[in-house]
DNA sequence: ACATGCGGGACGTCCCGTTTAT
DNA sequence: ATAAACGGGACGTCCCGCATGT
């Protein structure tokens, strides 16, 4: 069934990337249907929880995939400053390249689901919570508290997340650029001082 | 007319809270209406330019009223960082008393319009400007080089925002109040040695 | 008030122009308030039987003009074929400059309100009625019989009205001056064999 | 699936007629729906490209039954003449019948959409050059030139179209009847003389 | 695994008409 | 004579989801 699974793959990677630029919402299932030039029959066999079940799957896939681009660069950067400016850049690039279209893959999905579904706030709890542990990870490693570990990881995970929204509108790199940079220096500042 | 701009105000102070909480595609025209109790063809009338125009102006209307706070708690807060945490600290009171459902009044409208619509992005644009520039004059004040407030100020607002976005999800005010307080940390650090 | 009846009579001139063009039902009054650039409280002080009224009084502006024309070219030609002749060589050069958008200004009219609107319909008799009158009072000045001249001025009347509709799908106004040749080739045959 | 097409079709049929008697701005789809019983979602199932396509349906399948009629009267009127006559003798009696409230099926569609929509357009050009077609083919055959045939049987398209008109304002066939006795006469008489 | 054909509702737009007040 | 502010309904579009059939 290789063939089958690349439909459902395609499903989902096109929802992720329809809901990151235009939201959840103003993403019809038809839409997605269409872009991913999958049958139309299939969708609500993959996903018989129709569109809450693949806001939520997409999500996560979304999310996993960044985990595994955060993985990947954790590999040549083996602090957490460094691996916040990588990032970071990473994400910058990103941002252009998409002529700040895009977005955060899961906060529009959020704004537009939590609280009413569950799932979707439980696969954005987790995404969160992974996304931080990569940077905790390394900064308990480096010899940080675990408490001041897990707030610095939750700013640097809230500085990219709210700089991503900035560099839409200002339709600049900069605010992401720079927020990650001083993140990077409040890590190493408190982590001497600690 | 007075109460002719009052169902103005109404439509506008509605609309501003349904986007804000339920996102803004999610938020029928009706729904507003309803819960504005303003006749329906006022909508049409004062705001011609229909959905998109009533986004635009509730994105200001929320933006103004949060630039209004700020200024007002300026007044007893003269520095940046102190701005910042009793700023951070009303979020974080609002975000608790909606029980976590609400969110940044401009982020959902942003994330689901932008680049769609011109008027909301400059709408957004001006609305993330005022803010940043409320912290920016306290910096330069104190000492600070324009650059360097210019970042510290995008950082803050981010991290505001970014944060507005976790606490939703884990339900806890926590990522606002850890966020601006190593923010406003930072601030008074990098001004000293500056 | 000469100022005033200039607005009535903008209001209905521009009525009868969008109604000929895109239709009764099609045009709004709002597009034609805007097109007349009449003040919008003037519509229902002038018109009180609203839209309907304005459709009938539309309809009779552009019948009395047409009528007008009528007469103009019956100066100069003095028999029926040659007044027709002439009647559809106006009608096709209007056909040509407005780009094959136009049609007859009573048409469409009466094709989406009879026989709803006793009024339009009375106001399209009467038109029909002096258009053909035009004729056939020169047919029978020329000797033919009344019975005949009323079937041959029906005949002209048709065939133009008709070949109207096939001009604007053609873009072509060949339909018009051919029709128009052959009934007045029809006026000359008849009337010699009388 | 033979009850599937039953539903596009009854939606089909009925939208001709209701074109025809309230013209097609004026026809909305719910009253289509209402008055084929056929399901909503059916609508946008068979006419995804709205009502714009279903008037060019409409105003196909209106065409073809029309030349349906024309072909089967043609099998005992093998003469222009006689087939025009039959064939008005026809329109006539559904005039009649219909209370005078019916008109050309084609004639709303066309006077409101064209030149707006192409693919209307198209459609009325080919449902009159076949209409024309049926007349001209039988004058050619008894020996006209093509040319005269075409513009013969342009006339007599001109005149059925145009007498439908004034049918319905004059609550009478006479019209209709005359102006086709007419036309064949000139039919006759022009071949009689080549 | 997938296609067809519903099913019915909600959306945003826009309309025509009226009221009230100058 | 004109403007402002409704008032409410209808329109066409499109949505998400579900049968049924194969």
């Amino acid at each position: 069934m290789t063939s089958a699974s690349t439909h459902r793959r395609n499903i989902l990677r096109t929802a992720a990337k329809l809901f990151r630029k235009n939201g959840y919402s103003s993403t019809g299932l038809t839409e997605i249907l269409t872009e991913s030039k999958a049958p139309k029959g299939s969708l609500y066999y993959y996903f018989p929880g129709g569109k809450e079940q693949l806001g939520e799957e997409a999500l996560r896939y979304a999310a996993d995939s960044l985990m595994g681009t955060l993985e990947e660069l954790a590999k040549s950067n083996q602090t957490a400053p460094s691996l916040l400016l990588a990032f970071a850049s990473l994400l910058a690039d990103w941002m252009k390249q998409s002529g700040y279209q895009d977005g955060c893959p899961m906060a529009t999905t959020i704004l537009e689901t939590v609280p009413a579904s569950a799932g979707i706030t439980a696969a954005a709890f987790e995404a969160f919570s992974s996304w931080r542990g990569a940077f905790g990870k390394l900064l308990e490693r480096d010899g940080m508290s675990s408490d001041e570990a897990r707030r610095l990881s939750s700013l640097a995970v809230a500085a990219l997340e709210g700089s991503l929204i900035q560099a839409r509108i200002e339709r600049s790199d900069a605010p992401i650029l720079e927020a990650a940079a001083l993140v990077a220096w409040v890590m190493e500042e408190r982590n001497r001082s600690a």
